[in-house]
DNA sequence: ATAGCCCAAATGGTTCGACCATTATAATTA
DNA sequence: TAATTATAATGGTCGAACCATTTGGGCTAT
């Protein structure tokens, strides 16, 4: 059941600077892209000195709350996307426990699988539509042979990121991006495959939207598991003939 | 593709002296649980002033990478466990983002789904042993009936806590512990259950543990699917009877 | 009139020095 | 010996001053 309770200390004032300014943030009492006060006007506010404000500030800053910019009409702006965040904490988790590319890979196609099944279940006739112009694209790409493979990866995320969407569960979008922020340190790092790699990869996407389309829910998620699963086939095979990390 | 680079700042100081510090504790220059030197020792090596060097400690707070205590001998110490700051990073984008329940329960279920399935393929038979004996304690809660039901909830959580150790990807237990940390907020509103749903509760745990145990793969997603559920749609009953929030 | 340059003001970034609050340890006392 | 009290080290806060960056308006030269 975890804690009930925190430790009450709640004597450091820069903390209770952070939790008015983050609350009033979280609820909706300023907006994205507003400015918050300069340092000197929030000093007066909260009654407090400038050093112990910054410090507040610094926390919200890393909490990706605010953004701070300098010079004239610089200052502290509310941001609005948090995803990123999310991402830079799976990274520390990554480096700091040691986590294999296995484990990220084999999370991600968990991930890859449910969300892929969600969207068959859920998907609209105008989901499907957007996904067959997605794979479109994807064609045009790989009939370009290996100058469009950057494109191609890029276009190949989209599609992820769409079918996210269409599963309608926020969180699995904010999980999806994560990982895939993560996974591509390691991707770029073996960018040279082949054209039929990339061939083999354009069928696991089309057939992935067709699945979606009719509504197969079982058959996109395997789909979507194969998918991932050949793509960190071939990062492994790329890893062991050079194994610099 | 994400950006390929980031926005060429690199002024601030504090900026810089919080990389060096977070390479030392990422890379084991300094081990969890050793102390940093005095924030005056700390402005000498860095030939930094207080104030900017507290706006560091600051950010590696937040990051979880240190944590600060009072006092002679006290100061900055590097923490171990960083599982802690993802559950607070989903918890803000929970309130940020209006995230409801029932994405989060949907969320849960599938990765739930998951680590049962691959506990279910990995599972020793020390494994199995250790998950009996917490079904054991379960049991024992179960007798004393809703006197044992917080103890009750207690073991559940660690039979969960336990498959996804089996499962033996430790991404799975970072992201099943943040769900947790954040489900529980809305149990703790909704504690009151009847004695036929802590037994309902209860022998999904049994069926589950016996899945894993006779490595059924299928059947341990589906059981640990459909364990979830109930618990959500227990919650979401009592939602309707006091929907306060 | 316009284009370019330059300066001034506002804002964040940094520094220094002082003092307060908390806590573990050593010294003192009953 | 046990309880109490001082001491010192450490983080927390404050205030004033100065530096660095950016914007924008006004000045100058064309």
């Amino acid at each position: 059941m975890g804690k009930l309770f925190q430790k009450a200390k709640q004597n450091r004032i820069y903390q209770d600077v952070v939790e008015q300014i983050q609350s009033a943030i979280l609820e909706g009492q300023i907006s994205p892209g507003e400015r918050l006060p300069s340092e000197r006007e929030l000093c007066d506010m909260f009654q407090t000195s400038r050093g112990t404000l910054r410090e507040a500030l610094r926390i919200l800053e890393q909490k990706s709350l605010i953004e701070i910019r300098l010079g004239t009409s610089g200052g502290a702006y509310v941001k609005d996307a948090n995803a990123e965040l999310m991402a830079e904490n799976l990274a520390m988790l990554i480096r700091s426990h040691n986590i294999s590319l296995e484990h990220l890979a084999e999370f991600r196609e968990g991930v890859e699988g449910i969300v892929a099944g969600l969207a068959a279940a859920r998907s609209t006739a105008a989901d499907n539509k957007k996904l067959a112009q997605l794979v479109d694209e994807a064609a045009l790409e790989r009939e370009r042979g290996m100058a469009g493979w950057n494109s191609f990866v890029q276009v190949d995320e989209k599609i992820h990121t769409e079918i996210a969407r269409i599963a309608g569960n926020p969180l699995y979008n904010f999980v999806l991006h994560s990982v895939h922020t993560n996974i591509h340190r390691y991707y770029d790092k073996f960018l040279s495959v082949s054209e039929i790699e990339m061939e083999e990869n354009f069928q696991d996407l089309q057939l992935i939207v067709e699945a979606i389309a009719s509504q197969e829910s079982d058959r996109a998620r395997q789909l979507a598991i194969q998918h991932v699963r050949r793509f960190t086939r071939y990062m492994e095979k790329k890893k062991r003939q050079q194994p610099e990390l």
